[in-house]
DNA sequence: CGTGGTTTTCAACAAACGTTGAAAGGAGCG
DNA sequence: CGCTCCTTTCAACGTTTGTTGAAAACCACG
């Protein structure tokens, strides 16, 4: 019939899946769930479209393949406290900005935090994820009556920092070393676990 | 031919302009801007998909029409600010939370926040809207030679709090009274402006 | 009563979307 | 070689999207 291209196999190429998952956090992290398209995607990874199903299912099953975290928080949570309360503002603020900042692992979770303002599914997740882990994860480690209240505002306090610096990238924030934003989100930080 | 359904002006709805843009307001805040279909947003207001063009030119002019701030940012914080330094951040934070609190304005600022965080053009508006005006109007309030650095500090708090307790919906956060909320975020943010 | 302007609906458009089925190329094994 | 399995591409499908053009109803003015 109607003569094909060439297919099966390619050698300049040996990891499509892989490749397939890097377009997808990139895209997914620059538009958010719906405004990327699997055709996108199998461009971007130099693939047909085709070949985005093949491997995840579907759409839902891709973003979920690109979710999952390539850090374990709660263990770096638990390490920044450590060595006490006194100073873990400081070790928190800079195992965030160190996970943020990474150009491997760092694409993925500002594709996370942006996936859950916009996406509904993501969303939920997301929020379960801040509320069970992060925030619990601080509550354990204070004392007093309102831990998970200084808890959760501190966990405010490094959203704030995520989406003023990475997604939305506002000034000076944005341009500041890591060592600079460390010096002043690390003492806010603390002050929020120590209370009044 | 084929029979009209009823067409021409109708009796039961006076302004059709201003339902189209609450529907839309809600939409875009729920489901951001990609999420969100003209057909759905006729639906919601009662009206034809035909109507949203014709008002509004296209998706991106009825989205444009959205974003128009129903409250004067700049001239809430320069009030906060008026007392003097002291207290601000109560007052900061009481303002903020008054605002996205409020049931009528509320909505179109969670929306704002929420289509920030996805690409194209609101991300731009957004991020220069508070770059030029929030961190400014801050910092021209603050002594010393790092007061921007801190404006921004203080604005990543704020956006921390509006997207934990508005959009993620944290818990302890999304449940306190605005009372409570003034009373954790307030001194915090005065931290942030005074210094070290 | 006619005439023009504004509002509203219907119907259809081209484009893009996610997904599927079948075909074809290569590798490994008998 | 023949058979089978995995990978890759092509082509098409049924929807949904934003947008447009024409027709119909109401209103105001002559």
């Amino acid at each position: 019939m109607t003569p094909r291209g060439r297919t099966g196999p390619r050698a300049d190429r040996t990891d499509a899946r892989g490749d397939i998952l890097s377009s997808a956090r990139e895209l997914f992290s620059a538009r958010g769930f719906r405004g990327t398209t699997m055709r996108a995607v199998a461009e971007g990874a130099g693939v047909d479209v085709a070949l985005v199903p093949y491997y995840f299912g579907n759409k839902e099953g891709l973003f979920a393949a690109t979710l999952e975290l390539p850090v374990d928080p709660r263990a770096k949570l638990d390490a920044a406290f450590a060595e006490g309360v006194d100073g873990a503002g400081v070790r928190i603020a800079r195992a965030v900005v160190g996970v943020f900042d990474d150009e491997t692992v760092g694409p993925t979770m500002i594709g996370l935090v942006r996936s859950a303002m916009t996406d509904g599914t993501a969303h939920e997740a997301v929020r379960d994820f801040l509320v069970n882990v992060i925030v619990e994860g601080y509550a354990i480690h204070l004392d007093g009556p309102d831990a998970r209240e200084r808890a959760a505002l501190a966990a405010a306090q490094i959203i704030g920092l995520a989406v003023a610096r990475y997604v939305l990238r506002i000034e000076p924030l944005a341009s500041m070393s890591v060592d600079e934003v460390v010096a002043y989100v690390g003492p806010a930080l603390q002050r929020c676990l120590d209370g009044p």
